[in-house]
DNA sequence: TGTATAGTTAGCTTCATGGCTAACCAATTA
DNA sequence: TAATTGGTTAGCCATGAAGCTAACTATACA
């Protein structure tokens, strides 16, 4: 619902910088402030400021300002919407597998079918 | 087992671009020589064959060259990889809805204890 | 042998990213 | 009211990403 914006582009980058993976960590265990969410970095406050500026933009958290500090929570729609991605992947993935084992199985009836027609002239034979 | 080397990093930081994604996606269908699937891009190759090196580096797709052609498959360990760590994120979460959801049945639980011990005294009242 | 096909290498531009410092509000607290 | 705290704005720098063209290599086909 609130992930029509919720484009893949900016999603996937944001997580692809291991701080801002770790804010969307440190999130998904409750809301926090952002000085709170600095802390444990040492990197100068600005710079900390424009990650969660990524991640805003991305959809992924969204804060609220009340008073002089700014409170950050996870949406996690947005997160579920990437996750959902790699899912519709390895939907694709595993029905290309099935059907290739389908084939397989298919193939190695007809060998057999056509082994009891004319009976034993080769004999199973392993492949190194 | 073969996603020790798979970085979310890198993987992420492919997977941010669309062109990238479409190659995943394409793949996930089977494998594919690079013009097979650079065709439906309007880019030159040489800019097409660097989102393949993206791939490559991240380890979502292996390729292998015989006489004059390069095939491309994708390794679906490290798709799956990077599933798992939404998969982890959202147990984070999940479990600290269901925290929460305790908290607030157990709350609820206390108000009518308490309201059994004082009957009726205020109705349930409805805040705007 | 010559030509077309499939990639590759090199080198260039432009723009985005991730970091910094310095200076600046605006709420709280003493 | 003055000092502290929490965040913000502005601007700088280095690096890397994404695109291009031009020229090249190596295989396959006629």
């Amino acid at each position: 619902m609130a992930n029509q914006l919720s484009n893949l582009d900016q999603v996937f980058a944001a997580l692809a910088d291991p701080t801002r993976r770790a804010i969307v960590m440190r999130l998904c265990a409750g809301e926090a402030s952002v000085s709170e969410l600095a802390d444990p970095f040492d990197m100068a406050l600005p710079s900390f400021m424009k990650h969660i500026h990524v991640l805003e933009t991305s959809g992924l958290v969204q804060s609220e300002k009340s008073g002089r500090v700014r409170t950050c929570r996870l949406s996690a729609d947005v997160l579920v919407g990437a996750e959902d991605w790699f899912q519709q992947q390895r939907a694709v993935w595993e029905a290309r597998l099935d059907r290739f084992e389908a084939y397989v199985m298919k193939l190695k009836k007809e060998k057999e079918r056509a082994a009891a027609k004319r009976p034993s002239r080769t004999t199973k034979r392993k492949g190194s």
